[in-house]
DNA sequence: CGGCATCCAGCCGGATACTG
DNA sequence: CAGTATCCGGCTGGATGCCG
């Protein structure tokens, strides 16, 4: 019980990455980005959006950032279930700065990569 | 060999993603903010800034991020040894965006926290 | 001092199967 | 349709120890 959060550490002292590090989960940004494209959109579809996540990861991503408020879940009670995805306001308000990190991501890419690439070439030599 | 390269996936696709992965790396962006703020930096000064990263993580994350340009390493060949890092431009154009991220984090930190309670209460129940 | 090598626990996330 | 349950392999990252 009690994973390690007696651990006091800097994500302790500095909250901030108690938030961030959400983002480390591989899907957070890429769910986010396509809510917002989308406005509303139902399970299966995300799923289809983004092909390669399992319902099961999908599903705790979905689950994550609802516990945080970024997106709310809309549930129809109907057979066959339907079920809506939205983002909340504090979730449309974060948009505009993964974008223009995307937007820096495309701008640096091939820099970066070929950087990689070098790096790679060099290690082990010299 | 070949780990999973093999596997086109929407990562190959949007290569946004394979930049921005790097940061789903626990200390990444806390590394860059402190480079920032430090300008030039040597690696037990870098650990005793992060009390809670080990030595062989935060040594990981440096090349990782050397690697990809947005850092550079300068060894000086003296004993006892002296290795500086600091940003380079391209890790210095990403300082800003990670900037607004933080106080993203920051102005809405609580609201998330508090949500984030609530949602962990109604779990379970209803 | 600035790492890398080893070991190892825990978590992340994929595949599959099943349910209301 | 929208998940949950189970299983499990692989990666992450902490601790320790060693080396130039």
């Amino acid at each position: 019980m009690k994973k390690k959060e007696e651990k006091s550490s800097i994500i302790e002292i500095c909250p901030v990455r108690n938030v961030i590090s959400r983002f480390g989960n591989k899907w957070a940004f890429l769910v986010i980005l396509i809510l917002n494209e989308n406005k509303v959109i139902r399970f299966n579809e995300l799923c289809r959006q983004i092909p390669d996540v399992s319902s099961r990861v999908l599903s705790g991503t979905l689950r994550m950032l609802e516990a945080d408020g970024l997106i709310s879940r809309k549930i129809y009670p109907v057979v066959p279930p339907k079920v809506e995805y939205r983002l909340t306001e504090v979730g449309l308000s974060l948009v505009p700065f993964i974008i223009q990190l995307t937007e820096w991501a495309q701008t640096n890419m091939k820099r970066i990569v070929t950087h990689r690439k070098q790096f790679e070439s060099n290690a082990g030599m010299e």
